[in-house]
RNA sequence: GGCCCCAUCGUCUAACGGUUAGGACACUACCCUUUCAAGGUAGACAUACGGGUUCGAAUCCCGUUGGGGUCACCA
């Protein structure tokens, strides 16, 4: 039987850093071992739905490069892959299972179930679930009231005694006792199922031999055995991956980190960077490499590699691992182009007129290519490139005003260049300083100042071929005038 | 609170009974240098605690503590 595995998200919002990180590892495991990844979207609670959601989340593994073998938009031999478009078959396997007296009729209503919880809090049981008083009602009764227009949900007979054993293949057996199990809701009033019912038949319906899920389902593993067992279906095998943690060592939410995978590739934030992060979450390669592909994972991935401590989500690494792939991985070329669909998609660019993808921008992101992480701090870190209209830094005047002399000086003698290439400029400033008996340095910040606006800049020569003659010179005369 | 999971530098991790407990991010110096970076070198920083088992425990067992999760007609 070949592995399948899938991801089950809810279209409930941005497509999230745990949905990506757990599509990395249902990906990388299906493909290592030669099976099919398959993207089923939960949306049973009609309540929580978000417009546009799933396509978020499918652009989301598109720009990731995790492409689904099944999916509700490549389709495959299960759909829908879309679970309200099961909700029939939902329907009729909970009726299978109060046909078979392995799940009965409730006709609780949520405020009667808040005092139930409210009682058994407040006399200390250690049960606080349902108190099961629809359980032993008989059948046919039921069905008359349900048959009658009363509002029911379907509730799971789970077995009051023994044991239910979850075998987790990354933490052993996992033992629960089944006293302390509730008679989950397997389909709400509104004929809906839920996540407990739809993913377990889906994931039978579908044949998924792995469920790879996040640790917070652990302890509703011994129910979905249950319902499992209650359609006499063979268990696949549970796999709990560690949590992604956000500051403080919590659950990653909204409160506690950034969770949009969004909003880090709207910070200019590399796929292949995102996804290597996210591979070293949890587990590390077996010869401690950091930098490394989708593809190197699925010829090294093993579980036994995985550890289970949560880990805290750190951009600072996520920033540094970025910036290593925009130096040491890329191509200058594809870097360029890349920077380039980026501003664009972003509507970052300055001057749309002189900010094609041409020579002076490749000039330009190479001499940026060490001195940024992300793309999104490209535009501030160059935009005296392509603009006239640039400031000058509090400490950029200081110099301005007090090397004068040197900046008229250059102005002269750097417009008798022939060209502007950064050995012939180079020769020239080394020559102009040792005539003065100057430090190179007492030569390069007023020029810097007056072509950059900053004492920050890339190097002098590099910025001043790819700046040109006219440009330079026409900066130095107004730096002259400030 | 009941139940469940987890526990190595601040953070991500290596070690699968024997290492001066290794690497990376961040941090601090120094080197390189026309500034800023990048790069290089060095430094500081960890086995939560207490019992066992063993010739020998970060590693195995038990307890404690701590952290997290879960107890929905949400997934």
């Amino acid at each position: 039987m070949s592995t399948r595995t899938r991801i089950a998200p809810s279209p409930t919002g941005d497509p999230h850093v745990g949905t990506a990180y757990q599509a990395l590892f249902n990906y990388v495991f299906a493909h290592q071992n030669g099976g099919q990844f398959i993207v089923r979207i939960e949306d049973t609670d009609r309540n929580r739905l978000v417009e546009g959601a799933l396509e978020g989340i499918l652009d989301m593994l598109e720009w990731l490069n995790l492409p689904p073998h099944e999916s509700p938009t490549v389709g495959g031999p299960h759909a829908p892959y879309i679970q309200s478009e099961r909700a029939e078959k939902h329907r009729q396997y909970a009726q299978q299972l109060v046909d078979a007296g392995k799940a009965y009729l409730s006709f609780e209503t949520p405020e009667e179930l808040e005092e139930m919880r409210a009682a058994a809090a407040a006399r200390g049981d250690e049960y606080g679930g349902y108190d099961r008083r629809y359980r032993t009602l008989d059948p046919l009764e039921a069905q008359k009231r349900a048959d009658a227009g009363e509002s029911y949900v379907v509730r799971l007979k789970v077995p009051l005694e023994g044991e239910t054993v979850v075998q987790d293949l990354l933490r052993g057996a996992v033992t629960f006792k089944n006293s302390e199990l509730d008679d989950k809701i397997l389909l709400k009033s509104d004929g809906f199922p839920t996540y407990h019912l739809a993913a377990m038949c889906d994931d039978f319906d579908m044949g998924i031999t792995h469920v790879i899920r996040a640790e917070e389902w652990l302890v509703s593993t011994p129910i979905h055995i249950q319902i499992y067992r209650a359609f006499g279906w063979p268990e696949p095998q549970w796999i709990h991956t560690p949590w992604l943690l956000g500051d403080g060592g919590k659950k990653l939410s909204k409160r506690t980190g950034d969770v949009s995978v969004k909003s880090y590739r709207a910070k200019g934030v590399l796929p292949e960077a995102l996804l290597n992060y996210l591979g070293m979450m949890g587990w590390s390669m077996p010869d401690g490499r950091e930098l490394f592909s989708v593809q190197d994972m699925e010829e090294h991935f093993s579980w036994e590699r995985v550890s289970l401590g949560g880990s805290i989500f750190d951009f600072a690494k996520l920033k540094w691992l970025n910036g290593k792939y925009i130096r040491e991985v890329l191509s200058l070329e594809e870097l360029a182009s890349r920077l380039h669909a980026y501003l664009l998609e972003n509507s970052l660019l300055e001057n749309g007129e002189t900010l094609e993808l041409n020579t002076t921008f490749r000039q330009v992101v190479k001499m940026l290519t060490p001195r940024m992480d992300l793309f999104s701090e490209f535009m501030a870190k160059t935009h005296y490139f392509w603009s006239e209209d640039f400031e000058y830094t509090e400490k950029a005047r200081g110099v301005l005003e007090s090397s004068r002399e040197v900046l008229s000086d250059l102005l002269e003698r750097l417009s008798t260049l022939e060209n502007f290439s950064p050995e012939v400029t180079h020769d020239f400033f080394q020559a102009y300083a040792l005539e003065k008996g100057i430090k190179l340095g007492k030569v390069m910040s007023p020029l810097r100042a007056a072509v950059a606006g900053t004492l920050e800049s890339p190097e002098m020569g590099p910025m001043l071929e790819a700046l040109g003659k006219e440009k330079v010179l026409a900066r130095v005369r107004r730096a002259l005038e400030f």
